[in-house]
RNA sequence: CGGGCUGUGGCGCAGCCUGGCUAGCGCGCUUGCUUGGGGUGCAAGAGGUCGUGGGUUCGAAUCCCGCCAGCCCGACCA
């Protein structure tokens, strides 16, 4: 494996993400299918972690796995008006199968509000039969003009829930619940701290009534919708008729949601810790924990270093890396880059004291730890180092969010900010949910991310743009 | 999809402008010895349809055209 290094953040964000994510060993570009990538074991173990953290929640709020299929009739995308304007242009279609023209075209699927609409209509008759609480854990294909690995790809891994509910109200409630879940993951597992929130008119998901987003921000300041969870209101129910018979014996539609996260996570997870020597992993999702570098010079200190090495790793749920013919050095090299969050030294003087160096991938700090105390001290510097990469994260979203009160303040600030340039910042502006508002952003290229569901600024005040009184102040960024 | 750049052993590149022996270099890889606490050193080896298809030419990695893919910008984008 050949090992290049890596472009300093500094220099050229966008060429380090892509350095991080190859050196990282997490993916690489598929290149013989246009957008797409291979996801490598590290990075598949990362998102294996992942899905079973998410699964289990969705499991604790009473959500079931289910699987439909992958190709969708093309006429289903064109029942909802506003959902077909929305995905047309990114569908992949297949139109001949079995060496035969197809009557009917099937869409590969773009998300799967469509399919499982028609089902819904099916299965859902009476209030008895509500709520529906579905979860699809799957591959969809959205054929965008430009991909980045993990943030953006033509094919790409996701969850998508669906439910049915006989009451708006609960519709919200789920909403705001697994929008909540989301949050809760991406803050306590991927310590990546979001900010949860509605998204503008010009933003929603293509058919909903409302979208809620939690929105991360990336060193280079840019912001990453990191998960959607959308309030569809009776939009698809209407479309695929999908109704049922209240407790008062009148027929109504269901209210529907849906929500996704995607592989597009560990995108945000990369950029949001990883740094200038390579992957950085918080404890709670890297696959390997910890890595034992044995040293040793002769046979006996091998057989010796080796033993201990076992031992201690057994202890802590470790790897020892036994690699022959590869110097200490180049297996600390090896190892950061793929965002170990623990390594472990081990050599004849610490078989000699009874010690081993410990060292932090996040900070770099090593300590000498008695061989004794290492599985205390391990589990306690794998609790700092999740806790500290979400607060360094934290303290880096509060530098860099900073409060305007006028449209070329905004502006000013957003104008220059690029991928690979950085210095993004999310500004906290007054500005109305309105297409002024959204065309006048988008001459400096700049969106609105989300209307924060918690004010924490100073209320209501007056559009930067139309000057008409809006109740907070909204998050204005550059994103991914 | 428009613009720019790029594609040469596994990786990073040189060669291309100005066509010409057996296509070089560094890293990595294999074997042996050596070394080992942050990319050990030495030696001997293996490995290439020059992205791809066509064209020009006595002759193409090199010139021309098409296509594919990657990166960046733009447009587009739960």
């Amino acid at each position: 494996m050949a090992e290049s290094p890596i472009t300093p953040r500094e220099r050229d964000f966008a060429a380090w993400y892509q350095d991080v994510v190859l050196q990282g060993d997490m993916a690489e570009p598929a290149e013989i299918v246009k957008g797409c990538m291979v996801i490598k074991p590290n990075g598949y173990a990362v998102w294996e972690i992942l899905q079973r953290e998410l699964d289990d929640r969705f499991k604790a709020t009473g959500h079931q796995n289910v699987y439909f299929p992958l190709l969708i009739p093309e006429s289903f995308l064109k029942k909802e008006a506003e959902h077909v304007e929305g995905f047309a242009p990114e569908l992949a279609v297949v139109t001949i199968a079995g060496g035969k023209q197809l009557e009917e075209p099937y869409v590969i699927r773009p998300t799967s509000e469509t399919i499982i609409g028609h089902f819904f209509a099916k299965w859902i008759q009476s209030w008895r039969d509500l709520p529906v609480l579905m979860n699809q854990w799957a591959n969809v294909v959205r054929w965008e003009l430009r991909t980045r690995m993990f943030l953006r790809t033509t094919e790409f891994l996701w969850q998508e829930g669906h439910t049915a509910h006989s009451t708006h109200e609960e519709a919200v409630e789920e909403v705001l619940r697994i929008l909540d879940v989301y949050a809760e993951v991406a803050e306590d597992i991927m310590a990546m701290p979001v900010i949860k929130g509605v998204k503008s008119k010009a933003e929603k998901f293509a058919g909903a009534l409302r979208s809620y987003s939690i929105e991360g921000m990336m060193q280079n300041g840019l912001a990453l919708q990191a998960g959607t969870s959308h309030d569809l209101g009776q939009n698809f129910g209407k479309a695929f008729d999908v109704k049922f018979q209240n407790k008062e014996g009148q027929l109504d539609y269901v209210w529907q949601t849906s929500w996704g996260v995607s592989t597009r996570l560990i995108g945000g997870l990369i950029m949001s810790h990883s740094d200038d020597k390579g992957l950085v992993l918080p404890p709670k999702l890297a696959p390997v924990k910890a890595v034992v570098v044995p040293i040793y010079r002769k046979d006996d200190e091998k057989v010796k270093v080796l033993e201990a090495a076992h031992r201690i790793a057994k202890e802590i749920g470790a790897k020892v890396d036994e690699r022959e013919g590869q110097s200490p050095g180049a297996k600390f090299f090896h190892w950061e880059r793929r965002g170990v969050p623990v390594v472990i030294e081990l050599g004849p003087r610490d078989l000699a004291s009874g010690n081993a160096v410990m060292k932090r991938r996040d900070t770099g700090t090593k300590e000498i730890v008695p061989q004794s105390e290492i599985p205390a001290r391990f589990k306690d510097v794998l609790e700092a180092m999740q806790k500290d990469l979400f607060n360094a994260a934290q303290a880096r979203l509060k530098a860099n969010t900073v409060v305007a009160n006028s449209i070329g303040e905004v502006e000013e600030i957003l104008r220059e900010v690029t991928a690979e340039r950085g210095g993004g910042k999310f500004v906290m502006a007054h500005l109305k949910d309105d297409a002024v508002c959204d065309a006048r952003l988008k001459e400096f290229k700049a969106t609105v991310r989300n209307i924060p569901l918690v004010d924490e600024y100073d209320g209501a005040g007056k559009c930067i743009v139309t000057g008409e009184e809006v109740d907070r102040r909204v998050v204005i960024a550059k994103s991914y």
